[in-house]
DNA sequence: GCATGATCATGC
DNA sequence: GCATGATCATGC
């Protein structure tokens, strides 16, 4: 995409235009990196994506930011919860309540609705002492119709406060007053203050502004998340069925180019996977679907000569744990159990690695035997000597490998000894021959 | 070039 | 801070 290139008149174009802002920080994402090198680090942040992401210059303007597109443009900060779930920072203000207009408007025809009835909304995480603009875009952009979302709720709230200014009570607006859309102060306080006149009453009242209450905001992140992280199932369209529709497309192209074509930013060993998560959700993270219902979602690379590049991991036992264990309530048993996706990227003869076949499989029943036999002979060694685990030329299906964060991430064993932790694999030339077989 | 041991990156 | 899903590194 090129710099500023988009329809100004459409809501989609505009939409799509803001996605490049996904994953990015202003700093990143602006088309000529060198005007904002000088921008000062304070400031308004929705105001320097309206310039340097967008190209506008909207100012005080009782219109929306693209008025003919009738969008409102608004850039919101997140926090980051300790359970790694985004919360709405603070309120989301969207227009200064007018006290001698307001009082003879009606919801429909309102100031608020001429200028915010749709909003893009753009998340950024904030983080203290970062320069505005290299805070990091977090979510896909929202888009809000204020007529729509909680409309009846929001409607009452606007006509509360529009019949408290009519009762000549402006200057008893408060929060609590209302549910989702609040009247928050707006402008200096203090010294600096300037109150406002109101129609019906001598009292002068504080500066207000309509405003999207915070947790209400939070609850709308929590939302954006989940729909994001969803895979598109049209009506009749099983979750099979809706998977391969997604992968469609992208059979056959270059890893590099899916990557590129669809913004993936990771790196190192979490690639492939990523890719995979961005072809099935728009927010490149794995489908809450998959999760429910129990898929086990595997990349699995090829060399070009058709062998995995890796064997598949699975959880790590416990040398002592397992001794305790029935095959049938293992964490083996239960996971080679489940419905694999298995999402394959081939190199071919010209060393170019491809998309080359997504596919659902189940493990077949003998080969669940032989599992069941590596599993059973490694609880018989552990309990005699933890260091001797079957390796891959033992079984045709699977093994015992290390798999921890470093050689002294360790593990008491029945014989007292400190072993790294391990973990059963499915053997390279299993996953290969399963793989030519799909 | 595979088998095995060792370790990384990320999300929860 | 750890589990998870992988890849990297090395010796044979």
């Amino acid at each position: 995409m090129d710099d500023f290139d988009y329809d100004y008149a459409s809501v989609d174009s505009i939409v799509d235009f803001s996605r490049e802002l996904t994953g990015k920080s202003l700093s990143e994402a602006a088309w000529h990196p060198e005007s904002i090198a000088n921008v000062r680090n304070r400031g308004n942040l929705g105001s320097l994506v309206e310039n340097f992401f967008f190209g506008i210059n909207p100012g005080n303007s009782p219109l929306p930011d693209f008025p003919q597109a009738n969008l409102e443009l608004k850039v919101t900060g997140l926090l980051r919860r300790s359970n790694n779930q985004y919360r709405a920072k603070e309120r989301l203000v969207l227009s200064m309540i007018h006290y001698s207009s307001i009082v003879g408007e009606e919801w429909e025809s309102s100031a608020l609705l001429r200028k915010c009835r749709l909003m893009l909304i753009l998340f950024y995480l904030y983080e203290t002492d970062v320069p505005v603009t290299q805070l990091r875009f977090v979510l896909p952009p929202m888009l809000l119709n204020l007529t729509e979302q909680d409309a009846e709720v929001i409607q009452r709230d606007w006509e509360f406060i529009r019949d408290k200014v009519r009762s000549g009570l402006a200057h008893e607006l408060s929060e609590g007053d209302t549910f989702y859309l609040g009247a928050c102060r707006k402008g200096a306080g203090g010294e600096g203050e300037k109150l406002q006149g109101q129609p019906f009453s001598e009292t002068k009242a504080k500066s207000r502004a309509f405003s999207l209450k915070q947790p209400y905001l939070t609850q709308l992140v929590e939302r954006h998340s989940e729909f994001e992280a969803s895979l598109v199932i049209r009506a009749g369209q099983t979750i099979d069925e809706a998977t391969r529709a997604r992968f469609e497309p992208y059979l056959g192209m270059k890893t590099d180019e899916i990557a590129q074509n669809l913004g993936v930013s990771a790196s190192g060993k979490g690639f492939w996977r990523s890719i995979a998560n961005h072809i099935l959700t728009d927010s490149g993270k794995e489908p809450i679907e998959l999760k429910k219902a129990g898929i086990e979602m595997k990349t699995i690379r090829l060399k070009s000569t058709g062998m995995p590049r890796e064997a598949m991991s699975f959880p790590n036992f416990s040398y002592t744990g397992i001794l305790d264990e029935d095959w049938e309530d293992s964490s083996f048993f239960e996971r080679i159990e489940r419905k694999f996706l298995f999402v394959v990227f081939a190199t071919g003869a010209d060393q170019i690695e491809r998309l080359s076949k997504v596919a659902y499989w189940n493990m077949p029943f003998d080969d669940r035997l032989e599992a069941k036999n590596v599993w059973e002979e490694t609880r018989r060694r552990v309990a005699v000597d933890a260091s001797n685990l079957p390796l891959s030329g033992e079984n045709r299906v699977a093994h015992v490998r290390p798999k921890a964060r470093n050689r002294d991430d360790t593990e008491l064993t029945p014989q007292g000894t400190k072993l790294v932790r391990k973990c059963f694999w499915l053997n390279q030339k299993y996953i290969r021959d399963v793989i030519s077989a799909l």
